[in-house]
DNA sequence: CATTTGTGTGTACAGTTGTTCACTAATGTG
DNA sequence: CACATTAGTGAACAACTGTACACACAAATG
């Protein structure tokens, strides 16, 4: 075993990722999804399950991983797409939304497993949104729009934003996947959710400091 | 049946809704727990639950109902100590961290239902922050510190001061009840994160409109 | 080549699940 | 008072659960 063998596409491990991720898109709740169901929903075997996962919490882990993947292309796309500096916001909400859309059951896996069952599911999570969080600041930082902010009021600033948009997320996959005027509604509140942080930063050492 | 019949204390129906909400203290997702688990916890015949409830979601409805009394109370008490408006924001948060320690199993079953399994039990608990900011909003134009907003303005920064309340909420209850380390720095942290808005909400108009 | 390792299958089992039913005790109504 | 309603109990059932085991086939290793 020198090196990790390659597989083909249509692997069980991923089908059993896929068939979890498959429930949750259709309403359910990761941490009531059990073995079974979910062996049932990949066409396999139940055994097959303990080939790849150790129990449930084990797969969500692994899928905390993969959310990782999405949302780390969901960054490279905002920063290719950044244009003006005035529709910076805008730009990048909008860019969120559709990969919201776009993976459905990922951005539900993780609204729920903000305050999931397994702690270590949550720790993961969690840890995804400070990274998009410090990212998030360097950007800022790298352009130029934020200099007259500390670090530290730097990093709080991103931390809050990525909340928000974290909170708006909740609200996006609440309404139907073709209910356009909802989530046009959202991605208005989110936009000017944004804009007043980001009027409070401009105006946060003038005040407290 | 001319009147609601008084009942005595113990009622099998508190019961039923206690053991739910001390199982999911105990670290169990609402969505994960069944009709049995939870009869077993309240010392209770499992068919005595249809007797109350039709199924888990009807008693996760009825538990948001009494979530409402919470922050009813915790309204109430905030609006109480209201003393200087310069610190406001710091003794709010303190009475909302007092409030989720003093409930959190009640406050777990708010962050689990956002984003849970029964729409119904996330429509309610959505409505419950609606009108918790709702009512903040009244609070601060009762007290004449936000003349400058617009009626929808003042109620977005509501809406975002409570969201972004609750989100510190998932942080707090992912601590142990013990560690006040911790749980300062959540405090602080909310504190900057809401003066953060109200410095953007002060500034608002005159950049923006 | 022979053999080890990883992956998938079928069968099996004891424990748990939601729900139904018939029964009893208490409470409220006429 | 008789009577209807409600709340609680215990037994029962079929369906489903997680997990263990023995087996089969493929690929990788020597």
């Amino acid at each position: 075993m020198a090196e990790r063998q390659r597989r083909k596409p249509g692997e069980t491990r991923e089908k059993l990722m896929g068939a979890a991720l498959t429930l949750v898109g259709k309403g359910r709740h990761f941490a009531s999804l059990g073995i079974r169901e979910v062996t049932r929903q990949a066409g396999v075997v139940p055994t097959s399950f303990y080939r790849h996962f150790r129990n449930m919490d084990d797969l969500g882990l692994q899928l905390v991983d993969e959310l990782g993947l999405v949302l780390r292309r969901m960054m490279r796309e905002a920063r290719e797409h950044v244009s003006q500096a005035d529709k910076l916001i805008a730009e990048s909400v909008d860019i969120f939304i559709s990969h919201a859309q776009a993976n459905r059951s990922f951005f539900l896996f993780m609204a729920q497993g903000l305050a999931g069952e397994s702690r270590a599911v949550q720790e993961g999570i969690r840890s995804e949104m400070r990274f998009f969080a410090s990212e998030l600041a360097n950007d800022l930082r790298r352009l130029r729009l934020v200099d007259h902010l500390s670090d530290s009021d730097l990093d709080m600033t991103c931390d809050l934003v990525v909340r928000s948009v974290a909170f708006s997320l909740t609200d996006l996959l609440g309404v139907s996947a073709g209910d356009d005027y909802q989530i046009d509604q959202i991605r208005k509140r989110t936009i000017r959710f944004l804009q007043l942080i980001f009027v409070g930063a401009a105006n946060w050492n003038s005040v407290s400091q």
